[in-house]
DNA sequence: ATAAATGCAAAACTTTTGCACCCGA
DNA sequence: TCGGGTGCAAAAGTTTTGCATTTAT
């Protein structure tokens, strides 16, 4: 909601280390971390970096396009260091978030546009379930209980 | 996460005052209330119902698969007394969650299962952009400032 | 009677923020 | 130098939880 607006031409953003590291940390995984993953991360390259930081400069990243923060139903956000529009599944059982291989469907901004008259910037897709690991795991639990 | 086992056959639900209450607010909106606000609305018929039992009985109506927990990015959750599979879009202006009235494509679920072999027990689809009254007044306040 | 549910308050967690100091351009 | 960025710690906001008590069945 709260936008903080970027005056043109005012300000000028700066290249920290900080900055750097938490964005190289995002784009060498693709585990769709916490934000306290990241500074967990982080702090095996600078020591001394604070969470606060971590959290301004995530939201910074997220403004300007480089990342994607996600939310998945919990209570914290998890981050995408792939900002290319793309599908997530999270497993039910493990809890783990893996990219989703299908074609983003742009249409389906159409047909709500059609539909209800809204300008549509872009859509979220969450698919939720099971995944192989816990599948089979869940199979053999089955199969022992009897 | 934590799924909190039903055990079979055990624990018997009780019908409480508190939670009909909590699911009647919930059903008799549309506009997809954070726990904060059926707290306050509860509040006019059970003065002294505690925040607590609200949380209490909204993650048990979601449980019992009575609402839905919605999430948008926030960091609090948002409640819809519809349990039916539908869409929703969300202004990035006005922040007001409203439901979106394309059918629910259940054959991406079936794409996600053949492309990665994972069970898939439903989905989540939202839009963000903005609704026809922030349109209309951007357009006007771009008209005023030029 | 018995155990699920509540009220109350403290605690837990995640995220934000104020402020003095630091440092990149 | 100048103002954006950082570290630190306190604060804010949401959600959970322990415990004594109430209440539905």
């Amino acid at each position: 909601m709260k936008e903080k607006a970027i005056k043109k031409g005012t300000l000028r953003r700066r290249s920290t280390r900080q900055r750097r590291v938490i964005l190289d940390v995002l784009r060498s995984t693709k585990s769709h971390p916490t934000a306290d993953w990241v500074y967990e991360q982080v702090r095996q390259e600078i020591p001394n970096i604070s969470l606060g930081t971590v959290y301004r400069n995530l939201k910074l990243l997220r403004d300007m396009g480089e990342i994607t923060e996600l939310s998945f139903g919990s209570t914290y956000s998890r981050f995408d260091g792939n900002p290319e529009p793309h599908y997530h599944f999270s497993c039910v059982d493990c809890g783990r978030v893996m990219d989703v291989e299908i074609p983003v469907a742009t249409k389906l901004e159409e047909q709500v546009r059609q539909q209800h008259g809204w300008e549509v910037f872009y859509h979220r897709l969450e698919f939720y379930g099971r995944c192989s690991e816990c599948s089979e795991r869940a199979k053999k639990d089955r199969t022992l209980e009897q």
